[in-house]
DNA sequence: GACTGTGAATAAGTTCACAGCT
DNA sequence: AGCTGTGAACTTATTCACAGTC
């Protein structure tokens, strides 16, 4: 039941939790491959083969039940217990992204925010968040069993952040910096998303024609 | 020279020329794939594969000449002429985002930001950029010939505001909403940055071993 | 009859390996 | 000798097609 799951699948599991839960709104028990197909465009297929990797648990001739679905994705993706987060830079996306999370993610909490700039510290940037010393990173990540770090600091500082964060015991990173993180002992995982890059790669579809 | 792309190689383009940006600061005129592959963290002979899209231009034995490179790179991705940007949505993220791109990308100029909450509107996000009432939408995208628009409203108004883009004549999205777009006529570029499946996607490995 | 689960076929992208310039 | 350009091998992901279950 758990043989490596390919990272696309497991990106592809919270699209599936979306409709599942809009689903359970509206008292939806069983659904097929073919109606979640429609709802997150996935091929039936594909969808069927991503469920298989966590073991069978649809009905042949029948569909899954969307609430055992749901509580056995939310289990996989570890999203059943709630799961610190601690931004690390409060200029323009971090808190942005602080505000937006917080609105959005009940399991997934901004537990802080850090910034190096003393007029920032202190500031309150959204119910339950201020934002703290730089120099209490790794005090506080510790304490708070933070797990996960959101890299929003300028491209220079980050590979030092990141490299704090993980001796305090934070184990992915989404990072928002242009910089490709290295690490020597440890290894944790890194999502890194890029603006520059999105932004740019657009404007090439921008001149063709669809 | 110009057989079909693959988008992967689309999205690394940004990459290279942010390395040869580098490189022209540090007055490097040759650079082999060899060296560019340190600096990316893509293979060498991916970056040769890449590069060989858009017909030969390194020198056997020697390498690529940073300049030829930059100008070559951002002439296919439509950079080297100004590219006009609209954000729609005001929120957290469209200011952050308005706010980002203007200190880091000349090229693409975010042109226009609208909202339809009465308060911002008029609001100065940055300097050149107020926030403009979305029922000007049509009218401002046409007139400033914008290409691009990047979606960060709630996803209900998502699909409307696509539309109403699309038939204004904007080619490409950057759709940080939930929301599957759909088209009849058009088919304009359409990339999904869904910040939820970034988020939850990555408590996956915050339980793993690395 | 409806829908899942899965091997087999296909497609897309990456790495290998080496011939070909300079 | 050094480095590009590229066909061939490989790897990864998706789609096809159908047997199996309810």
């Amino acid at each position: 039941m758990d043989d490596k799951i390919p990272g696309v699948t497991i990106r592809r599991l919270p699209v599936y939790l979306r409709v599942l839960r809009q689903l359970q709104t509206e008292n939806v028990e069983i659904i097929s491959s073919a109606k979640l197909s429609q709802r997150t465009g996935f091929s039936s297929e594909q969808i069927r083969k991503d469920f298989a990797y966590f073991g069978a648990f649809g009905t042949r001739g029948v569909g899954y039940q969307t609430d055992v679905l749901r509580k056995t994705l939310m289990k996989i993706l570890g999203l059943d217990k709630g799961i610190g987060v601690a931004i690390i830079g409060a200029g323009n996306l971090g808190t942005a992204l602080a505000r937006y999370n917080i609105e959005r993610h009940e399991e997934i909490e901004i537990s802080a925010i850090f910034d190096n700039d003393p007029d920032k510290i202190g500031t309150k940037i959204a119910d339950d968040v201020t934002v703290s010393s730089i120099d209490d990173l790794e005090a506080i990540v510790g304490e708070k069993d933070i797990k996960m770090g959101v890299l929003t600091v300028p491209p220079e500082a980050a590979q030092d952040v990141a490299e704090a964060m993980v001796s305090a015991g934070v184990k992915a990173f989404l990072n928002f910096t242009p910089v490709k993180l290295e690490f020597e002992d440890a290894n944790p995982y890194v999502q890194n998303i890029d603006l520059s890059v999105e932004f740019q790669s657009l404007a090439y579809y921008t001149n063709l024609d669809g």
